[in-house]
DNA sequence: CTGAAAGCGCTAACAC
DNA sequence: GTGTTAGCGCTTTCAG
C-alpha cells in the first residue's frame, strides 16, 4: 500500500476519510456515511456531531468510491466536435448546464467529426459513466449493441444512426432543406448550387436529399456541388474557386452556417458581391453570428437550446428507467429570412 | 449488496470484471490486472490468454476502481465561463486536447464569471480529481489553502489571485492595454473612452490600470467610462447610449473583443458610423471573429493556444512533481492593427 | 438507531 | 512468473 496504516496518528497525505471523521467523533464509520446520505436512519444528535467534526477536518465524501459501490455514476461522457463552430459551442454550454440541473456532470471528449470514434467510446466505457451523449458522431453497430447489453444509456444528437437501437435527437434536416429549396426556387434563381458538409454524416445526407428532391419536384437540379466538410477553411477555398467561374451560381445553399458565413465573407470581401442582390447565400443552423447585421444570413434555424434540453431529458429518463425504449426525436425548425438571399416575388 | 454473488453462474447485469476474465481464463485475478498493466511481470503466454478471453467477454479495466486504489485520477476539473465568447470556446477546445495529450480528460464545470465559485470547487474536490484548471475565476484563499494542503494541483488561467499560492497563466494585460493607449493617443484622438469588463476580475483591473496609467503619462484621461461586464448584450446597450451623446467619444477601448464586436456592430448598423474613420474601436483577445473582414477589429492578441498549452503543461508538471512551487506565467501578446481604429500620423 | 462486517473492482506488496 | 492477501473509501445488509 502506498499509504500509512489508517490507525497511525501521524498526518497522512491526501484528504480525510470517513474513518478519520468517525474516530474523531467517536462513532462508527457507517454513522458518518449515514450522516451524508439524505434519507438515512441517524439520530439528529449523531448527525450534528458528525457534520461538525467533518467540517473541522474538511471531510467530503469521495464520490468516486461512492460510485464504485452504488454502481452508478453521475458523470456523462460528451463527445462533441470542433467548438470553433458556434453551433457546437452553444450546444455544449446548454448541454452541460442542463445535465447539471439533473445532477450530472459532463466529461468532455473532443471528437473530430471525420474521425473514427470507436476508440473514444471504448475509453468512455472504461470510465463506467452514467451515460453517453454523442454529438454529430455515431456508434458503430458493435458498440451500440455493447452499450445496450451493459445497460448504458446513449443519446445521439444531430446525427441519426443506421440502426434503431440508440436514442437520437435531430432537427428537421430534410424538411428544412426542402423549405430552403422552395424559397430559392421561388426567388427565381437560375443556377442553384449546394455546398456539402461531411459526406459521411447523416445531417449532410438528409439536408442534401431534402434539398435536391424538392428541387427535382420543381423540375430543377443542382448547377454545382462542392464538398467542404463543414470546415470554414475549406468553404473559403471552394468559394474562391466557385465564385470565379464564368457560370457562377446565383444561389448557394451551404449545409451549415459555419460554412455559409465563410462563403458570404469571401463573396463580399474578395469578389465585391452583395449578398441578397448579386448572389443568394443560405445556411443551416442559425448560429449567433448569423443574426448579426454584418452577416444577416438567411438560414434554417435548428432549435439548439431545445436539442440540448431534450438530450439531457431523454438521457435522464433512460438512466431512471433502464429498460425504456430508444426514442427518436425530430425537432421542428423554421426558415429565418434575412438579407443574404433574394426574396421571392 | 445490490448484485448477485460473483460465484453465481447466471448472467449478471453490468460489464464483466477482472474476476470473470480470470475464472474463464483459468488464472488468478491479479494475472488479469497485470496483463493490463504496461510494465508488469507476466509471461507472454498468460498475457495472450488473458487478453483473448478479455476480448471475448468485452472486458475493460474499470478506471474508477483503479483510480480509487492508485490514489490518482486522470480527470481534470475545468471551470470555464460562457462559451458564447469565442475566446473561451477556443481555449476550452485547446485545453481539452492538450490535456488529452498528457493522458488527462476534462470534466466540465460551467462557471459564470460573476458567480461565487466556492460551491463549484467544493464539488470538484469531492471527485478527487487529479487537478483543477480555473479559467477566469479564482479560488478563495481558504480553498486555495485546502488544495495546497491535500496536494491538489491548481492552475488559474486568465486571472491572477490575490495570494501567490496557486499557479497562474495570464496574458500581458497591463502591457497590452498600455500599447492600445499609446496607439490611440498617437492616432490623435480627442475623447478616449473605456468599456470595462467585470470589475471584480483581475483581467479588467489590469487592463484598465495599464490603459489609464499610460494615458496619464501623456497627460490624458478617460472621457467616458462604462461597465459592460464582458457581456455582449450589455455592451450593445451601453453603445446605444454612449454613441448617442453629443460628446460621443472618438475612441473606445473595450476590455475584450466580445464586447468590442458588439459595439462595432451597433456603431455601424445603428449609427451609420464607419469604424476607423468616424470612431476608433479597439478590443482585447483577438478572437477568430476579429480577423474577419466584416469586423477587421484592431485588438491586442492574447496567445490563447499557448495559454492552453502552458496550462496543461504546468498542471502536468505539478502532478508529476507534487511539491513544485507555484509558477506565474505572463505570456506576451501583440497589438494587431486592423481597420477599426484610426492609424497614427 | 447504531456498529460490525461484507464487499464494489481493482492494484500492490508479499510469499512461493 | 504467479497466486494469495490486504486494502482504496465508501454503502449497505445484518444483528442488536
Amino acid at each position: 500500500m502506498a499509504r500509512q496504516p489508517t490507525s497511525d496518528a501521524i498526518a497522512r497525505p491526501g484528504p480525510p476519510t470517513a474513518h478519520d471523521v468517525a474516530r474523531l467523533a467517536g462513532v462508527s464509520q457507517s454513522a458518518v456515511s449515514r450522516s451524508f446520505t439524505p434519507g438515512a436512519s441517524v439520530s439528529e444528535k449523531t448527525r450534528q456531531k458528525v457534520l461538525k467534526t467533518a467540517k473541522e477536518l474538511g471531510y467530503r465524501p469521495n464520490l468516486i468510491a461512492r460510485s464504485l459501490i452504488t454502481q452508478r455514476s453521475n458523470l456523462i461522457g460528451v463527445a462533441i466536435p470542433h467548438l470553433g463552430n458556434p453551433f457546437y459551442a452553444t450546444l455544449l454550454e446548454a448541454l452541460s448546464e442542463d445535465l447539471a440541473e439533473h445532477g450530472y456532470r459532463a466529461m468532455l471528449f473532443p471528437a473530430p467529426m471525420s474521425a473514427f470514434v470507436d476508440p473514444l467510446i471504448e475509453e468512455m466505457l472504461s470510465f463506467r459513466l452514467g451515460g453517453l451523449i454523442l454529438v454529430s458522431s455515431s456508434l458503430s453497430s458493435g458498440l451500440a449493441e455493447e452499450c445496450l447489453r451493459i445497460g448504458l444509456p446513449v443519446v445521439q444528437v444531430n446525427r441519426v444512426s443506421s440502426r434503431g437501437t440508440v436514442s437520437t435527437i435531430v432537427g428537421d434536416n430534410r424538411g428544412g432543406a426542402a423549405q430552403v429549396a422552395e424559397f430559392l426556387v421561388a426567388g427565381g434563381h437560375e443556377r442553384i448550387a449546394y455546398m456539402a458538409g461531411l459526406e459521411a454524416s447523416s445531417t449532410n445526407h438528409d439536408r442534401e436529399e431534402g434539398f435536391t428532391e424538392c428541387l427535382a419536384r420543381h423540375g430543377r437540379s443542382l448547377s454545382h456541388r462542392v464538398v467542404a466538410n463543414y470546415s470554414a477553411e475549406q468553404a473559403r477555398d471552394h468559394a474562391r474557386i466557385l465564385l470565379a467561374r464564368p457560370d457562377r451560381p446565383d444561389a448557394l445553399f451551404c449545409a451549415n452556417d459555419h460554412m455559409a458565413i465563410a462563403v458570404l465573407s469571401v463573396a463580399r470581401a474578395e469578389f465585391g458581391l452583395v449578398p441578397g442582390r448579386d448572389i443568394s447565400i443560405v445556411g443551416f443552423d442559425d448560429t449567433r453570428l448569423s443574426a448579426m447585421p454584418e452577416f444577416s444570413l438567411t438560414t434554417f434555424r435548428q432549435p439548439v437550446i431545445e436539442m440540448a434540453r431534450d438530450a439531457a431529458d431523454v438521457l435522464h429518463r433512460m438512466i431512471s428507467a433502464p429498460d425504456a425504449e430508444a426514442t427518436r426525436t425530430v425537432l421542428p425548425g423554421e426558415l429565418v429570412i434575412r438579407g443574404s438571399a433574394r426574396l421571392p416575388g
